[in-house]
DNA sequence: TATATAGGGGATAAAATTATCCCCGGAGGA
DNA sequence: TCCTCCGGGGATAATTTTATCCCCTATATA
């Protein structure tokens, strides 16, 4: 695991959120997760984008703070789940809210995106 | 402006709000400026971790954004003071959330981290 | 035998974000 | 004259995060 060289402010709150929500596709997983999407290859089917190799590694990093849960069941083929932990309840609202400003804004941050470009020729 | 290479998903709401919020001093900027802390100088003093210069290009995102506006009061010395735009106002409920969830979560998280290393020996 | 599925990870490259350094103009005070 | 404050930014380094590539076990199926 990477150590940073720069420590985090560990009082404020929004750098903590920051420290577990902030991963790329970590909210993404979440939200998947808390539909029932639970297996790793069916998130990473969810999630195309991204790759195998990532999404293992933000898994990893949001079941060590305990905002998900693994349960490792021991046949072959092997089966994995994921599932959300009472911690990770509690950040779905959160997840909601995200989710919901960006729909509502979406058209509006995107021609902003789109037209950064072609404002220069 | 840097330019990304890996552009993003501009389908997903969760992408989205990244987009706005994701960069590392912008929740508390936002917050601040909430609080009535409007000029460069006592953003900066209300944050002295970042530096002059990250919190300008930050701000610059906020604003190409819409999410605050700058008011420029052409004197000497000058005098610039930034507020939220109505977009702005509207992301305020997500970030006391997130606030609220890292300060609840501290304690936990801050644990985690703390140990990371001194498990290992 | 070859390919697909399930699960996984080491090593390294690339991309993206932040930090650092040092400079600018102009006003005011010691 | 020197230092402080207000505002700002170019250039570049450093850090951090993601992506890519390729390999692993084992079962099942064409």
């Amino acid at each position: 695991m990477y150590e940073k060289k720069i420590p985090l402010p560990l009082e404020c709150g929004l750098a903590m959120t920051r420290e577990i929500l902030g991963g790329k596709w970590k909210p993404n997983l979440l939200f998947a997760i808390s539909e029932g999407i639970n297996r790793p290859s069916q998130l990473h089917r969810a999630i195309p984008q991204s790759t195998k190799r990532v999404l293992n590694l933000q898994l990893k990093e949001l079941e060590e703070f305990e905002v998900i849960e693994k349960k490792i069941y021991h046949q072959l083929p092997p089966k994995v789940e994921y599932h959300l932990t009472e911690r990770g309840e509690t950040l779905m609202p959160l997840l909601r809210q995200m989710n919901e400003w960006g729909d509502k804004n979406r058209s509006f941050i995107k021609n902003i995106i789109l037209n950064r470009t072609k404002v220069l020729d």
